[in-house]
DNA sequence: CAGAATCCCATTTGATACTG
DNA sequence: CAGTATCAAATGGGATTCTG
């Protein structure tokens, strides 16, 4: 186990750049601290808001993002099981770059011809 | 062949922001991006300030971002030859999401141990 | 409900060598 | 100088099944 996934990094001006970019790729990553941005959400919730993710990558990308320090996870030991997530306060410190990637995607919507216009689902 | 690299987006309000990251992650793109605002660069030129990049990738990846639109390649028909790169005016739009990756790298820079302060390097 | 375990395919990335 | 070509390795991601 480690965290090989920041290794990639080297020195130069703009490599903060990638650096932050390490964290939030992934397939879905994203996607969820967006939706995080609204306020917590159980598993099953976040679920429902990604349509095609496996109950297997949704799991990997929220435990890579809680090892990383930007949302949080919380066990109810009860029965059924309930596990919030939430952005911590480094995650919430994402709000300006996620915002501005939406910005962006929004604006060149003309380049995704799968993306259907914003809210045209459930609105967050 | 083709682009499939887009294929990952569903319908969900955040969506764009998936959209986004899927033309700027990629391992070297944000950097390479980020350089091309200080001007148009020619290939080794970009080679010197990514250490340790292979020309296969780095091929690779302008071509995918010239192939989205973010940059132009020129070639010079003369030997040995030129090839320049600069930003479109779609890449250049880019500018407020890397300036947010940027600053927030810089300022999560302790999650990143072998990323050394800013401006270590020869400066862009 | 929220996962863990396993298997398997696709894509990404790297190493190396060669070229107009 | 700015690539291509080829091979191999690493990683990412999906489908399915099982469980406390």
């Amino acid at each position: 186990m480690g965290r090989t996934r920041h290794d990639r990094l080297d020195c130069s001006p703009g490599c903060a750049v990638e650096a932050t970019l390490t964290l939030i790729d992934g397939k879905w990553k994203g996607v969820v601290l967006f939706h995080l941005l609204d306020g917590t959400l159980r598993f099953n919730e976040i679920r429902r808001k990604l349509p095609s993710v496996t109950q297997r990558m949704l799991t990997h990308q929220l435990r890579e993002m809680e090892a990383d320090g930007l949302i949080s996870r919380t066990v109810f030991p009860q029965v059924p099981p309930r596990v919030d997530y939430a952005l911590t306060d480094r995650g919430r410190s994402l709000q300006p770059v996620l915002m501005a990637l939406k910005q962006w995607g929004d604006a060149n919507a003309d380049l995704f011809p799968q993306m259907k216009p914003s809210g045209t689902c459930d609105a967050a």
